[in-house]
DNA sequence: AAACTACTTGGCAATATAGCCAAATAGTTT
DNA sequence: AAACTATTTGGCTATATTGCCAAGTAGTTT
C-alpha cells in the first residue's frame, strides 16, 4: 500500500470509525428523527453527560453532525443525513449471519 | 436506552467495528475486485503475515468475508458485497467535510 | 518422513478508547 | 453579581485494539 492509497483508507476509516459504537449508532439514530439537545440524548442513552458529550465530539469532529448552541443547550442535527444508509448495509450483514455462504444483496 | 434497543445497536457497531481499520477497508475493497489468497493481500498491504491474518479473522467474525482453503492457501471473498455501499456514503461525509453546513446526498 | 509453504495462534508491549467524577465554561435568571 | 442550568473539558482507571515476533498447524513436495 502506497502513502496516498494508506492516507485515503485512513481518512475512510476515521468516518467509520466514528460509527463504530452503540451510543454513536443509537444518537445517529435518535437524530435522523428529529434535532435533539445534549440533555434529551442524555436522558434516553441513560450515561453520564459528559460520556455523551464526548460520544457528540467524535461525530462531529468526523464530519457526521453538526452543533448548534441556542441559549443553554446545543442541538444537534446529522449533518449527512445518508449515513443511515450505513444502516440497512448492517442489517444486510446481520441477516447474512445466519448462513456460510455468499449473500447477494441491492 | 432499554436491554433491547442496546443489544441491537451494539450488534450493528459490532460489524461496523470491523470495517473501522484502514488495513481491513483495503482488503474488502481489494476483494470487491476478486478472490485474493492471504499472501496477495500480505503483499499488497505491506505488513506481518500474521497481522493480516488476524484482519481477516476480525472480517470473518464479523460475517462480512468467508474464507476458502484449497491446498495450501486460504481464498478470502466478500460474503456480503453491499458492503461497498459504505464506500460511497464515506465518501459524501468526505466531501461534506469541507463545508460546515448540513449536506443533502442520496 | 523430512523439509517446505501458507497460514493461524499465542504472547507481549505500545497505543487508543470508554466512562466516570470533578472542575471549568457559557449563557440565563433573579 | 450570585445562583443556576446545560454542556464541555481534564484527569484518571479500566479495557480493547494493534502489530510484531515466535511458535504451532495443515497441507504439499521430495
Amino acid at each position: 500500500m502506497n502513502k496516498k492509497t494508506k492516507k485515503l483508507f485512513e481518512q475512510r476509516a476515521n468516518i467509520i470509525k466514528a460509527l463504530a459504537h452503540p451510543t454513536r449508532l443509537f444518537i445517529v439514530d435518535q437524530l435522523s428523527k428529529s434535532e435533539k439537545c445534549v440533555c434529551e440524548l442524555t436522558a434516553s442513552i441513560g450515561a453520564d453527560i459528559s460520556t455523551v458529550s464526548k460520544h457528540l465530539t467524535v461525530l462531529k469532529k468526523a464530519g457526521i453532525i453538526i452543533d448548534d448552541k441556542r441559549g443553554l443547550q446545543v442541538w444537534y442535527n446529522l449533518k449527512v443525513p445518508c449515513v443511515l444508509n450505513f444502516f440497512s448495509c448492517v442489517e444486510a450483514v446481520i441477516q447474512a449471519n445466519s448462513t456460510d455462504k455468499k449473500v447477494s444483496c441491492g
